[in-house]
DNA sequence: AGCACGCCGACT
DNA sequence: GTCGGCGTGCTC
């Protein structure tokens, strides 16, 4: 008796095989099996999906035509429904189709040739858990914390441990709570729902979602916790912390890490851990929201407003959206903690008022620091009284000195790397532009280089002006790198208390491009040796440095000027979050009896967000933003999705557009009375990689209109496409864009 | 997306 | 005479 299988498999729309493949089985194969199906002439990864698929009626084909599964990967527990319907969700929402979705969540290391060997390791651990599979690791030596080597698929669960070990077992000595951080506690026993928990830096967070987590973790011997951080910088001390609170109860390797740093293989094997309960403890980046958990209790996301949760290719999908969806679902807490919560999970915890109910999640707030830590000062430098060109400030520059030579370090933040965002001919006028896209090549003078930050074209720097052969070439504007030769040449005339001058450190995605580069520079800012830090946004993200007592952001402008009305929510956020990086430590900072200090240098002192900064004044400045955007019909109050062509001529690229636009309107497409489509327009940087871009948004007050008007579109896109013809053509959607 | 098949230019 | 360019078309 042969039967037919539904398979998912890594297939986007546009390939036409979008939808689930029907294969025969010699045995009925549950949902959620892995197998290996023959696709044309390869073998691909598939995944056995329900019978009842939805959306996918029309793809039935001839049963005598269908070919059989070639391999099961029946050693694993199946991929639970929950995690299924996640993946149909993510999939619907974002306007991919499943099978790319769902293969997208699973470790690539399943997929390749190694697949064979692994299949065998797995059944075998799947047998008999308590055995180690392969290579038995000394259980008893506790890995260095800093590994990220996984002994989890050796390690036994713990409730195979020895008994007498279990009891003795207890997390690490904790910290007193405050009252207001045993409130939040309280308030988080009400169980599932989402919560968003507002906090100033400082105010202990962290020990709020330690200490939640302990609780679930306690509750139920299965319970599992996952950990979302916005970047992969952000793991190793998220981890440390964990492994330090929790170590000494659940073992050296009680946490999984989950994200796309991790080789092949160590991503295999925290990825099983996590499927099969062997471990309780998971962190891990976006992707991480997407993971097979046997029982998750609760998800707790960090920096909740960090962009980084969107992913920007391939499947757009916001892991705090899904992270709240999934905690939905499973009627489990989702905690999203922020200094700076977005706007979108402001409005959405907003109390009821009278113009409009409560949201849907609960907002609790913990607005005191612990202990005697204070908040930054703001100093604002006008720098219209200053010449134009200035970099930094005399003031702050001497600010600066007197910070040091008391012992504190500094830090100034730029949001530019390199060394200058362009190269002029001073003679002709030529500028240094990317031969592939509408963007100038960036001077990096570490590696005598003009790159392009968009498609990575790189080139020497050239000696002549390309253009007219002059050899006054200049560059203008100032990126990182300029920063730190200026700052470092400005510091060495003065001395430190211990007589040397003092050292100026770069940090930005250049200088840590190399593994383990960001953990050594910040162990150098750590042991002191470094006394000024000079960085992009990468520096002002969640380190933990104890001795700056200033931070100065050098050029915060360009986000008051910009279209993008979501930027001054980001620099907003982005200052409060750098300001965090001062005073941390109350006990040092007594010493120096000199208070932490923001200096931000602008030419628009007067504007309300400068204002509400110096209040640290997060819900003042989040009011008057959610006011201008309700009077502007903007996100949260309306709802968006971008429609994005990609082609070799601008007028391809936009005809594509229009077209899909008139037929939308033409067959009256579900939702259509409740969605505006906008023209198409260039995108910012029209050309990239001899692409040219243009885009259409799409919006609509009502969330499930878009949805439908989307799904719809779907089928009209494929047709547009075989329409315009020839040459170049790829379109993608963008559900809930965070740039426009 | 892959990966085939398929028909036209520079190499052993 | 073959290797190889990427143009169209298919994959349960």
């Amino acid at each position: 008796m042969t039967h037919c299988v539904q398979v998912a498999l890594e297939a986007p729309f546009h390939s036409g095989i979008g939808h689930l493949l029907s294969y025969t089985a010699e045995q009925p194969l549950p949902p959620g099996t892995l197998v290996r199906v023959p696709l044309g002439s390869r073998e691909v990864l598939g995944i056995v999906w329900d019978e009842a698929a939805p959306d996918d009626a029309a793809a039935a084909i001839d049963a005598a035509s269908l070919r059989p599964v070639a391999q099961v990967l029946d050693g694993q527990a199946p991929l639970a429904s929950e995690w299924r319907r996640l993946m149909e969700f993510a999939a619907r929402y974002y306007q991919r189709s499943l099978g790319e979705v769902a293969l997208m969540a699973l470790p690539a290391a399943l997929q390749d040739q190694g697949l064979a060997q692994w299949h065998k390791r797995l059944q075998k651990i799947a047998r008999d858990p308590a055995e180690p599979a392969a290579k038995p690791k000394a259980r008893r030596r506790p890995r260095a914390v800093a590994s990220a080597e996984p002994a989890l698929a050796q390690e036994a669960a713990v409730d195979n441990a020895p008994a007498e070990r279990v009891a003795a077992l207890q997390p690490a000595p904790r910290p007193v709570l405050t009252a207001q951080q045993q409130a939040v506690l309280d308030a988080l026993q009400q169980g599932g729902g989402t919560y968003l928990l507002h906090g100033v830096t400082g105010s202990g967070k962290s020990e709020v979602y330690l200490r939640q987590a302990e609780a679930l973790l306690r509750q139920d011997p299965q319970a599992q916790v996952l950990f979302m951080v916005p970047e992969i910088n952000l793991t190793p001390q998220w981890q440390q912390l964990l492994q330090q609170r929790f170590g000494p109860w659940l073992g050296p390797d009680c946490v999984a890490v989950l994200h796309s740093g991790l080789t092949p293989v160590q991503r295999l094997n925290h990825w099983l851990a996590v499927h099969q309960g062997r471990v309780r403890l998971v962190l891990g980046t976006r992707m991480a929201v997407l993971a097979s958990f046997a029982q998750l209790r609760l998800i707790v996301v960090d920096e909740e407003h960090d962009a980084s949760y969107k992913q920007q290719d391939g499947a757009r999908y916001h892991a705090r959206d899904l992270a709240v969806w999934r905690g939905k679902q499973l009627g489990v807490p989702v905690v999203l903690g922020s200094a700076t919560p977005s706007l979108e999970s402001w409005w959405n915890s907003r109390p009821a008022s009278a113009e409009a109910p409560a949201g849907h999640y609960r907002r609790l707030s913990m607005p005191e620091r612990v202990g005697q830590g204070q908040l930054a000062a703001l100093r604002m430098v006008d720098m219209r009284q200053l010449p134009r060109e200035t970099v930094l400030a005399p003031s702050l520059l001497q600010a600066m000195e007197e910070r040091l030579v008391q012992g504190e370090q500094c830090m100034v933040l730029l949001n530019r790397r390199g060394y200058a965002p362009v190269l002029c001919c001073g003679a002709c006028g030529w500028k240094s532009d990317c031969p592939h896209c509408s963007a100038h090549q960036v001077l990096h003078k570490a590696d005598r280089s003009l790159r392009c930050h968009h498609c990575g074209y790189a080139s020497r720097i050239p000696r002549h002006c390309p253009q007219c052969g002059s050899t006054d070439l200049a560059p203008l504007g100032r990126g990182t790198e300029q920063l730190e030769e200026m700052l470092q040449q400005a510091l060495d005339a003065m001395a430190l208390p211990d007589g040397r001058a003092p050292l100026v450190l770069r940090i930005d995605a250049d200088s840590t491009r190399h593994k383990g580069a960001l953990q050594q520079s910040l162990a150098q800012v750590h042991s002191g040796a470094v006394d000024v830090l000079v960085g992009t946004q990468m520096i002002a993200k969640g380190h933990d440095f104890r001795r700056i007592g200033l931070v100065a952001v050098a050029q915060p402008d360009g986000a008051l000027y910009s279209s993008d009305f979501r930027a001054p929510e980001r620099l907003f956020a982005l200052l409060m979050q750098a300001a965090g990086r001062a005073g941390r430590d109350a006990g040092y900072m007594r010493d120096g009896a000199s208070s932490p200090e923001l200096w931000v240098q602008t030419r628009e002192p007067g504007h309300p967000l400068f204002a509400a900064l110096a209040r640290h004044d997060y819900e003042g400045f989040a009011c008057q933003q959610l006011h201008d955007r309700q009077q502007a019909g903007m996100p949260p109050f309306t709802h968006q999705a971008l429609l994005r062509a990609d082609a070799r001529s601008q007028e391809t690229a936009q005809a594509f557009l229009r077209m899909v636009q008139q037929q939308a309107r033409a067959q009256a497409l579900p939702g259509h009375d409740w969605v505006t489509v906008y023209p198409p327009v260039p995108l910012g940087v029209q050309r990239v990689a001899n692409a040219e871009r243009a885009q259409m948004l799409l919006e609509s007050p009502s969330r499930g209109a878009l949805q439908a008007f989307l799904q719809a579109l779907q089928p009209l896109l494929q047709a547009a496409r075989s329409e315009a013809g020839r040459g170049l053509l790829r379109w993608l959607v963008d559900v809930d864009p965070l740039q426009i």
